[in-house]
DNA sequence: TCTGGGGTCCTAGGACCC
DNA sequence: TCTGGGGTCCTAGGACCC
């Protein structure tokens, strides 16, 4: 027997986070901000119908969210991954296999409730989910995720589907994939669009029929996700359902500046603290790392005097130790400052993760690691218990506010992660 | 004036080795 | 003048995802 995979998106989810908590939101053009309270990154069906884009930058929409009362909300991650672990414990219930594939989206493996009606079945987990966390999700159901990806947004499109829609049937399939330009397939973005259309491949239908001429080109200009594409959409499964999360490959933590910065050192300032973040992701992954990268770069909307450079160093050690991975990003950083720019972000990356049961002592190794791993772990834990940043180091730069901290003139309580900012009953 | 952040995978090309 | 060939490893860049 073929598959079948489920795909559960929630709707609009950081908005939808915000609604639960503030009824009166339904119904509103309502928008959710990044970091800086920068630009659009979720926007209620109402803000999408005034035509405000996904990434907009804020200032653009001034008038607009005057003239039309659009309510304006900063990023609260805290929330949205408390709301998202509800959400994605409440999946678990209805499948033996699920994937969390992103903050608001999983797949289920439904192959074992072929006998079921599998629209009534989603409807029911659409029900509960909604009921239990307040959080409206679409469900969308085929023979290979690809498909339903495809199925999951016309549910989200197609009032009549109630939020659940089944590609299994054929008939069904055919017209979504007619329906379905090409742009709008997971896995093919601005690039291969252009490409595709340019040959007169306008939907995916198109795409799973074309000609092997045709076919071939594209495969060749697409790679092998191309070819799985195209495969995909004639229902042969080239993905399943990963149960378990791989361990990272690689961590990253980087912020753009709300001013942009010139100075040596607080640009360190700014580099130390993302590079504790970053040391206390390795710890809580239990890994360690062989070479850190720093990074900073100008406006890259000042194409001109665009400046960006990158400095890899390869450590003499493996390790997840903060003090050491802050020495080292502050030499990396003084190799690639140039005076005289202005900067707007900076970041470091941890490539080359092994697991800490993995790590081998240096020959010259001059730090104590067990003392190291010690002091790391009390550093975690203080900072788990009394909140992040209540045992930091002093290169990230003591009180006051530095110009490249981060501002969200808009953020609603944390209702569900502060016991201070629980909502009252009345 | 003001434009997010964190990932993965694939491919091409260079360096290097035998 | 003519200037092998194949394998591996690494890196940079492109493309995509949410």
């Amino acid at each position: 027997m073929p598959p079948v995979f489920a795909l559960a998106d929630c709707n609009n989810f950081y908005v939808s986070c915000e609604r639960v908590f503030n009824p009166k939101l339904e119904g509103k053009p309502v928008v959710v901000l990044s970091n800086n309270d920068g630009c659009v990154v979720s926007r209620s069906n109402e803000a999408k119908a005034l035509g405000i884009k996904m990434g907009a930058p804020v200032f653009e929409l001034s008038g607009m969210i005057k003239r039309h009362g659009v309510k304006v909300f900063s990023s609260n991650y805290a929330l949205y991954g408390d709301m998202s672990q509800r959400v994605m414990e409440t999946l678990s219930g209805f499948a033996e296999d699920i994937e969390i594939y992103s903050i608001d989206e999983a797949f289920l493996d439904l192959s074992g409730f072929r006998h079921e009606n599998l629209t009534d079945y989603m409807r029911r987990i659409r029900s509960d989910v909604k009921q239990w966390t307040g959080i409206p999700v679409s469900i969308g159901i085929a023979e290979t995720k690809t498909l339903a990806k495809i199925a999951n947004k016309m549910a989200k499109k197609i009032p009549e589907t109630e939020g659940v829609l089944d590609l299994t049937v054929l008939s069904a399939r055919e017209r979504a994939l007619a329906m379905t330009d090409v742009a709008d397939i997971w896995g093919i973005g601005s690039s291969y669009s252009g490409y595709l259309e340019k040959n007169g491949v306008k939907n995916a239908l198109q795409l799973r029929d074309a000609g092997s001429a045709l076919t071939n080109r594209i495969k060749h200009k697409m790679g092998i996700n191309g070819a799985r594409i195209i495969q995909e959409l004639k229902g042969v499964p080239c993905y399943s359902v990963e149960t378990c999360p791989q361990p990272k490959k690689g961590i990253t933590v980087s912020r753009t500046f709300r001013q942009p910065i010139e100075s040596l050192s607080e640009l360190k300032e700014a580099m130390a603290t993302y590079v504790s973040m970053g040391a206390e992701k390795l710890r809580r992954e239990n890994a360690a790392t062989r070479t850190l990268s720093v990074f900073l770069h100008t406006s890259r909307f000042k194409k001109e005097d665009f400046y960006y450079r990158i400095k890899t160093v390869d450590l003499p050690v493996t390790t997840m130790d903060t003090g050491e991975l802050i020495r080292y990003a502050g030499e990396g950083l003084e190799e690639i400052y140039r005076k005289g720019c202005m900067y707007k972000r900076a970041g470091v990356m941890f490539r080359d993760l092994l697991p800490d049961t993995r790590i081998q002592m240096g020959l010259f190794d001059c730090i104590n690691r067990r003392r190291s791993e010690k002091l790391m772990k009390t550093l975690d834990a203080v900072n788990l218990k009394m909140g992040s940043g209540t045992l930091a180091y002093a290169a990230t730069g003591l009180a006051g506010t530095r110009s490249w901290h981060m501002v969200f003139k808009k953020r609603s309580p944390s209702y569900t992660t502060d016991w201070n900012q629980i909502p009252a009953a009345s």
